[in-house]
DNA sequence: CAGTGGTCTAGACCACGAT
DNA sequence: TCGTGGTCTAGACCACTGG
C-alpha cells in the first residue's frame, strides 16, 4: 500500500529522470510545478504534497529556491577535499560556472572553538571572511574562513573572492603540511539559511577544516555549509 | 520576528544541550516528551511540533525511532572510511557497543552499476550481503555489500556477522591497493528505512565504496546508508 | 489495551519574488 | 499586484509499539 506522499514523489521522481535523460518536454527551465498545480493534479492538500517534495529534496533530486519554487537538481559538484585543487578549477572541469561573492570581512576575538584550533593566545585576533559560492549561478557553498591576524597581516582585499590557497602561497609563502576534514549531516539558519536560498533547518553537508603548515602550526580554520544536493564527495585511498 | 517552529526548536536545543552536559533531569532516558504534550505545553498544533523536531532532526540533535518517540542522539561515531579500522574496534574505541546483524544472503547476477564496477562479464554472479549495524542497540548502518562470486566461493557462513576485511585477509589473502569512497546526502526508502527505524524518505549519508587489490582489480563494491546523526566523517590528508 | 508517531483533510494568512 | 512558497490552525484516522 502505497501511501499519498510516495505515490507524488514517485511519480515526479519518474519525470525529473526522463528530464535529465534528455527525454522531456516537462518542466520549462527546470522549473517544477507550483504546489497548488500538484494539490489539483493529484486531489491531495498542500501538506501531502510538500512532502513528497521534501522527500525529493533529501534525495537530492531537486532543490527550493526560498519563495520562488521548486527546481531540478543539476548534476552534483564532485570533490575531493583532499585534495588542494581550487574551486574555479574544479568547477571548470566538470562544465560548471563558478563564481564567488565576498559577504564581509572582519578583524575579530573569534569564537572559542576557533581559537584553540588556531591555537591563538591572549589578545592575538582572527581574521573573518565570508564568502558565498555559486555554480551557474545557483548559491551552494556558505562558508566561514578564520585566519591568524599575524600571520596574515594586510590582507589583499582585491584577492578574497580568488582562490584563498593560491594567495596564501603566494604572498605569504604557506606550504600546507597536513589537513584535517570533519564531515557531517548538519542543518542551516539564518544567515546561512537565506544566503543559499534554503529555509530556516534545511539539511546540509558541514565541513569543518583545518589547515596546517610546517612543524603542524595551524594557520586556517574553514566552516563549510554545502547545499547537499550540490555535492558529492569523493575520497581516495592509499 | 520567530516563527513558532523556531522558538519551539530553540527551546527543545536548549534542553538537550543541558541534558548532553549532564546537568538536566530533563528527558528519562533521552525520550522526548510526546508530540501532542508539547503541542499543549506552546499551544500549537503538531505540524508545527513536527516542524520543530524535523529540524532538531536535521541537525542530528534527535533521532526518531519509528512510532516509538524521539530521542537525544548520543555522539557521533567518528570514522575514516580511508583507514582499514574495521566497525568493531572503531566503536569500542569510542566507547560504543556495537552488533551486527546478517539480514541477508543470496549469489544473484546483481545490478549493472554494481556489475560494471566490478568488472563481471557473462555469467559471473556477485554474492550479495545485507548487514544492519547497530551502536548500543540503536541501528545505525545498513550496507549492501556485493562480491565476485569466482573470486570468494565458499564464503564462512559463521564468520559473516563480523568483520569481512579481516575474513578476507584471512581465507582469502586479499590484500588492498586502493579504495574509492563516494559521499553524499541522500533519503532512504523502504527496507533500509524499516530496518534502521526511520520513516520513507529520511535523510542519510549515502557513502559508495569500491576496494581494489594487486593490479587494480575490484573485488568489492559497497553501498552504505548512515543515519546521519549518528556519524561523522574524519578525513585526514597528506 | 492505551499511547505513540505517520499520514492526511481543508482550509487560512503572511512574506517575498517577479513584473 | 499577483503568484509563489512559508507557516499555521484544528482537527481526523491509521499503523504500530509496548505493557
Amino acid at each position: 500500500m502505497l501511501s499519498a506522499n510516495i505515490e507524488i514523489r514517485d511519480y515526479l521522481a519518474n519525470l525529473i529522470a526522463e528530464y535529465n535523460a534528455g527525454n522531456g518536454g516537462h518542466f520549462t527551465a527546470g522549473r517544477l510545478p507550483s504546489e497548488r498545480e500538484l494539490v489539483e493534479q493529484f486531489s491531495s492538500t498542500r501538506i501531502t504534497v510538500r512532502d513528497a517534495l521534501t522527500k525529493l529534496e533529501a534525495e537530492g533530486l531537486i532543490y527550493r529556491s526560498n519563495r520562488r519554487g521548486w527546481f531540478v537538481a543539476p548534476s552534483r559538484l564532485v570533490y575531493d577535499p583532499s585534495s588542494r585543487v581550487n574551486f574555479y578549477l574544479l568547477a571548470a572541469q566538470q562544465n560548471k560556472t563558478p563564481a564567488t561573492q565576498l559577504i564581509s570581512q572582519r578583524c575579530i576575538k573569534g569564537p572559542a572553538e576557533t581559537r584553540e584550533a588556531l591555537g591563538l593566545v591572549a589578545k592575538e585576533k582572527v581574521i573573518e571572511l565570508v564568502r558565498l559560492r555559486s555554480l551557474n549561478g545557483r548559491p551552494v557553498l556558505f562558508e566561514t574562513i578564520y585566519l591568524p591576524e599575524q600571520r596574515f597581516p594586510k590582507l589583499n582585499k582585491a584577492r578574497l573572492e580568488g582562490s584563498l590557497t593560491v594567495l596564501m602561497e603566494e604572498e605569504y609563502a604557506v606550504q600546507i603540511c597536513h589537513e584535517d576534514n570533519r564531515i557531517r549531516v548538519s542543518a542551516v539558519y539564518d544567515q546561512v539559511a537565506e544566503s543559499l536560498s534554503l529555509i530556516n533547518g534545511a539539511p546540509c553537508l558541514e565541513v569543518t577544516r583545518i589547515r596546517y603548515e610546517g612543524d603542524r602550526k595551524a594557520f586556517e580554520f574553514d566552516k563549510e555549509y554545502w547545499v547537499h544536493s550540490a555535492i558529492e564527495l569523493s575520497i581516495p585511498s592509499k
